[in-house]
DNA sequence: TTGTATGCGTTATCAC
DNA sequence: GTGATAACGCATACAA
């Protein structure tokens, strides 16, 4: 099988616990002996076996990672900004795709929880709080992104949702338009809920009333985007707008609107969240609330480390960054 | 710590080796005992140790998957393709990003030749083929999409790329154009290879000379599309067609012309390849030829796990999936 | 500065 | 059907 440490031992003649002393980069070793030893497991190609390393030190330089769909630019921004700080620390890092399923979500949090991993990131989750609770008391480091949880622990990272949801629906106000729909994310996601306060604050400083018919869920993706939009046209409602929680949903509004011969923005003013790589590629291209995407994971990843390594740093559990509006072309009419 | 096996054990009043019976479904159990065995499971919410396992069978049940960019949706459906097939079949996955870097994405072999996974998928991989050679001759299952390799043992998947390449160049010979570019990617990709090879051969069926000013390496990347169309007119060459070798480069391509006020079909046609989820929302949308990116994904990782569970299974090292030209409206005059 | 002995938690081998 | 024991490959406590 694979060359092991006493192999290389044996042949610097030297003890596995010399080896491993200069694998481990102890001061201790004498730096004869130090190149002796490296010079063997060059020519030996011996790398050390992770699972032997893993048990023996009872952890595993990995950090897992629970998102909903891979194939969407605001998870893969996330997981970017992780990986890059995870790599720079010597984590590796699991990735688990849910595709949108709480079920699946269970099974692979069920799967990690089997000491493969040091730490978790759930992004969008969907797991109730005590199955979330039961990770943190089994040990294992937790950050969240897009949901809210009640427990001390956990650490957190997100925008001011409902000051850039309020700034976002004022942008249309200011437009002209009065009749303004939402689209919300799923029902139990802090995101969602906090932008679908920022619109109604917004509603009420500008003295228009908040209508609950004007609420459709949409799920955070294309498809509930589009659907939702055919729900909200067959109740009979007439809007001028749309603030859709993530731009996700607002390219199935797109879909729908062209379907339909509605000219955006013209007929229908969007404004989506989230600064996704397609939103700029959109035709008009879309107004949406910028997400520091890539900095939430980098931090976020930050802060688990730090605990992981258990350093006394003294680090807020919740950390809040900055989001700001982009105006584009959805939503300002030629 | 956690609640280990000999823990279940004691409780259960059987031996640790029993309860290992009992986890790994042998049939030899008593029911009765299984049973007792399993309600103890649940009490004390036991998970098997996944590093002693793994140490102990030699094997990790997780494979390693190396992309340039996990943001490129072409990489991201591969992706879920992989892990669609994986998740059945009770492996993880570890996705390392290597951000189009070539040195990272040799730090990342180094780092997976731990043997924490069982196997590894490659994808648009850069490294020399000796280092590829080196993780097989370890004995890792190794799968590429998207270069050649000269090793038997090697999984492939890919589409024709010569024959869709050469079916989009006609497609835009057939639009009347006869000065068209081509933007290649990784020079020593084989996908990129492949396909400026069917350029040429559609360009010699119609009696069109090569001329080999007119391709330009855009490394796969918008910023590299971007750059090689500038490179191309900087040239003084006179061209109204450019054949991308995929759609990302192709984003670069609308970029130039829109900074440009070049028209697209107007004053330039454009074709890429990938059908990645941008090109239909893009404005016009993008003929580019479609590539089965989640089944290609899914081929590859189900037969590395039938080497991996090395069952004698016959299969064909190189699998070759259909792809298809859909013609969209940057192709096509209106 | 280096080496010896032990154990991390599991499963495979063998005996009962 | 079940149990005792060894071994996977490493890092650590302790000894020298």
């Amino acid at each position: 099988m694979d060359v092991k440490i006493v192999d290389v031992a044996l042949k610097a003649k030297v003890s596995p616990t010399t080896v491993s002393r200069v694998l481990n980069n102890n001061p201790l070793v004498k730096s004869k002996t130090r190149e002796k030893v490296l010079r063997v497991i060059e020519e030996l190609q011996y790398v050390p076996n992770a699972a032997a390393k893993n048990l023996r030190q009872q952890r595993t330089m990995t950090i897992g990672i629970i998102v909903p769909d891979v194939r969407v630019s605001y998870y893969t921004d996330l997981v970017k900004g992780i990986q890059t700080k995870a790599y720079a620390e010597k984590y590796k890092i699991v990735i688990c795709d849910t595709n949108n399923d709480r079920v699946i979500e269970s099974e692979y949090l069920k799967l990690l929880s089997d000491r493969s991993v040091d730490g978790m990131i759930l992004v969008a989750s969907m797991l109730t709080n005590s199955e979330v609770q039961e990770i943190v008391d089994r040990g294992y480091a937790v950050g969240v992104i897009g949901r809210s949880i009640q427990n001390s622990k956990v650490l957190n990272v997100h925008t001011d949702n409902v000051k850039s949801a309020k700034e976002a629906v004022n942008h249309l106000i200011e437009q002209g338009h009065r009749d303004i729909a939402f689209l919300s994310g799923y029902p139990n996601a802090m995101d969602s809920y906090d932008r679908l306060e920022g619109y109604i604050k917004a509603l009420k400083e500008h003295e228009i009333p908040f209508n609950p018919s004007y609420v459709e869920s949409g799920n955070f993706n294309e498809t509930g985007g589009y659907e939702a939009m055919l729900r909200l046209w067959d109740k009979g409602l007439k809007f001028t707008a749309v603030f859709s929680a993530n731009d996700e949903m607002a390219l199935g509004v797109y879909r729908a609107c062209k379907e339909r011969g509605i000219s955006i923005p013209r007929d229908l003013a969007v404004v989506g969240v989230d600064n996704d790589r397609v939103s700029q590629y959109l035709s008009p291209t879309l107004s949406t609330v910028n997400q520091p995407k890539f900095q939430m994971g980098f931090t976020l990843a930050e802060k688990l480390i730090n605990r992981l390594n258990d350093e006394e740093i003294e680090q807020e559990r919740v950390t809040v960054l900055e989001s700001e509006l982009i105006v584009r072309h959805s939503s300002v009419k030629a």
